[in-house]
DNA sequence: CTTTTCGAAATTGCATGCAAAATTTAGAAT
DNA sequence: ATTCTAAATTTTGCATGCAATTTCGAAAAG
């Protein structure tokens, strides 16, 4: 029960990021408007608005004549390894930012029973983790950092994170450093959480990021 | 002396953008496609391919049928100033992060002298502050804050903060708060530069932010 | 004077058309 | 077989066309 398709270009739009984003438009793959406009069955107008947009997202680039490959034209952007790192860097500044909020809202209007629902659930995670509880403890993982985002109330923040979140698991597929490792971090924060600490929250939250961002960095250099 | 137009509909999307933050198409204003087409001198296509594009950045708004104020169709989004709040409140997050880069780069490769040097000139500030020396003052307060993101040298970072900032200044002009208010707390964060203390610069930087977003918010309950 | 109604005119969202540029293909020359 | 060349085809970027919806406006009704 679709309500609301807004309007054929704005679905062109969401149709295609999730093409790019699960991975079904591969990285660097050559985009053939014309394909793609038969394949959601509507006219290169549409198509081509949401291909303006995702170019201005960065999703997509467009090649001009004097490069070196070819052929011109529109591409699925492959993002440089470099340019993840510094994606982390950025979490890192937004979530401990959000940590902070959520504090902040927490002592102004009392603690938010999601936000420590929320906690309870991730904090029953226990070593050894086989495969499966691998996989679980990467969707609670993500939840976790939804949450707090969430919990910070911040529009702004949540668009702004929303869409690295998403460029993130475009390229990450699972976890950047092992359950044993950062379950502890985690713990940590929850901690810091419970205890109204802004300023240990946002550091914890930022160095737990910024870990993952030097562990991203170490796996590249093998 | 212009090098790459690269196409009707990126300039069209740079021009609109332009007259929006410049507040030549004020807030609120319902959006007339086909004038602006004319006034840009190109056909509706690269006009609703650029508005398509500001309206997925949140600079225009689209208004269905449904909704109370008329008419239908694109008009520029006003921002509520509760949206400024946050705003101001993720470049804390991001310009709190921003000063760790540079600390964590300047130990890496040596100070780097570009920055140096903007700290030098924004110090040599004194008060008493006249008009003159107020409006001397924004421009330096701007580069203060642009050259820390781009000394941090993330793309990302710089590409984020740059759009929010480019958001801040068409809604607010001048300063949020006065020159004697936000001297020391700059000065005091180049000290933390100076001593290369990554989380003393942080947290300054950040704090100088929230600060500003509580005196707008003050502003605001007049 | 205010409200309602109904048709004309404008606007929207998208499809299609078209010229310029790029790519592919076919054939000839090396 | 390989390289060059040029015509044919495709693609791109934008303009224009068109049906559906919306707004405007004048006349009628209250």
């Amino acid at each position: 029960m679709r309500l609301e398709p807004i309007n054929i270009a704005e679905e062109a739009y969401l149709r295609i990021k999730r093409m790019i984003v699960e991975g079904r438009l591969a990285a660097g793959l050559y985009i053939d408007r014309k394909a793609l406009a038969e394949e959601l069955g509507v006219s290169l107008t549409p198509v081509n608005e949401a291909l303006a947009r995702l170019t201005g997202e960065r999703f997509v680039d467009r090649r001009g004549s004097g490069e070196r490959q070819n052929p011109i034209g529109l591409h699925v952007r492959s993002l440089p390894v470099e340019e993840l790192a510094h994606l982390f860097a950025v979490r890192a500044g937004l979530e401990g930012i959000a940590a902070r909020l959520c504090v902040e809202r927490a002592l102004q209007e009392g603690l938010s029973l999601g936000y420590e629902e929320l906690c309870r659930r991730f904090a029953s995670f226990e070593p050894p983790f086989d495969e499966a509880k691998r996989a679980a403890y990467l969707a609670e993982d993500v939840r976790f950092h939804e949450g707090i985002i969430q919990q910070s109330a911040n529009p702004v923040l949540a668009d702004i994170d929303g869409n690295l979140g998403c460029v993130h698991r475009s390229w990450i597929r699972g976890l950047v450093r092992p359950p044993e490792e950062t379950l502890p971090e985690h713990r940590a924060i929850i901690l810091a959480f419970r205890a109204l600490d802004a300023d240990a929250a946002q550091s914890m939250l930022m160095l737990h990021n910024l870990r993952s961002r030097d562990a991203l960095l170490r796996s590249l250099a093998e």
